[in-house]
DNA sequence: GTCTATACCACGATAGAC
DNA sequence: GTCTATCGTGGTATAGAC
């Protein structure tokens, strides 16, 4: 409700800097300004569980401040209101899934062989999943409360792949290469998504089965629209 | 909260018999005992729109009465709280996408190439997105706040498509028949969800693609695992 | 069976002491 | 900056007239 503006709530110092430190600095020497920083990631990790554990309408302010071991008035010297708090923790996410889709195929890696390349791509989805045990759960959420979010990050996602595989495949029609990034960043979620649920002793034949599946799609484009396959 | 007894609430005469009509009847002569199982769907479907809009967790009792063209008090002759109107809803629904699977690949077409088997899948699933407007949103809600009836859901259709691919390869390990399921089943369901939520002018793009994924893919199986292709 | 009115409670948000 | 205590709102569920 109301027009909450941007991220006002969120510009805390982003300055590490060393600061007046006394040579006689302990373990415990962290802190001082880099507290509130900490805090507020204390305060989304215990948001992104209460809300995977009870989902975004039913979670309460109370449940979250419990959960980060701290109490509803420090919650609101943080946060405006609820809404605020699924945002950041939207933005946050976002990020996250970003860094991680760079970092899997950097447009370095265009002439990388199919087989490699969706290896990268489903190993570094595998891993960010299994940092983050409350991924799904998370991503419904923003899906379903920050559409807004939500859509720049899948329109940051599909743009990257698109480019990708613009650079691979230079002649393949825009129209196909639009839908085939749509498809691949909607197969790639999927496939995480059903690791993420399936038990563990499948785990391998469906990271392969999926694997195969891409590998002998793209394969196929690799055939057609051609390009020289080893850099 | 608290245990629930099953679908006590459900269970409205299934009978539809003519009854005594006098000879006068004119349109309005449906009624009578057919009513109460109507008054069900339609709360049942003002459940489904608000639930898309606003989430299940949101939603309340009063917005649901009002969309229903009803009023509180008579939601509750029917559900005895907010829980059962989500159990039913997502009883419905999974009996739609069940139904829907078991129409698009019958057992006794396991011998169809496989590009006149996906056009028939993803047809079939497209048609029923397109009753369903909502069908997105009832499905998270299923997921999220009736694992019982996602789980059976779930089960259910790769228990159908396993039992179909093991016709159709029967020399294929049982291993990767199982993984190949699940992952067909969540493939099909990414794809059609990305249908729902792509500017219409993609959309044939996107299905092509799809398409010709999981066609490649299922060609590569038929080659290794290959069975008299045509029956 | 359907409605209106309302008891009761839980949640979001704030005030104000420390 | 963090807490406890509390207010007002609004939602679930029920009572009881029609």
């Amino acid at each position: 409700m109301s027009i909450v503006e941007g991220s006002l709530y969120f510009v805390t110092a982003m300055a590490t800097n060393p600061a007046p430190a006394s040579p006689t600095d302990r373990a415990p020497r962290a802190p001082q300004q880099e507290r509130g920083q900490r805090r507020v990631e204390q305060i989304l990790d215990a948001a992104e569980a209460v809300f995977a554990e009870h989902g975004v309408g039913a979670a309460t302010m109370q449940l979250i401040a419990e959960r980060a071991e701290s109490s509803v008035g420090s919650l609101y010297h943080f946060f405006p209101n609820k809404e605020a708090v699924v945002e950041a923790l939207g933005a946050r996410y976002a990020e996250m899934v970003k860094a991680t889709n760079q970092e899997a195929m950097p447009l370095t890696m265009v002439h990388l062989p199919t087989a490699a390349l969706f290896d990268r791509i489903l190993q570094g989805q595998l891993a960010m999943l299994e940092r983050t045990p409350a991924f799904e759960a998370v991503h419904d959420a923003v899906h379903r409360n920050c559409p807004a979010i939500y859509d720049a990050l899948n329109e940051a996602l599909v743009g990257h792949v698109g480019q990708f595989l613009a650079l691979r495949y230079p002649t393949m029609p825009a129209a196909q290469r639009a839908a085939s990034a749509m498809v691949s960043v909607a197969t790639v979620h999927s496939v995480v998504e059903l690791l993420g649920r399936v038990p563990a002793e499948y785990r391998a034949a469906v990271m392969q089965e999926a694997h195969a599946m891409l590998v002998r799609h793209y394969s196929g484009h690799d055939a057609q629209y051609g390009v020289a396959a080893v850099r």
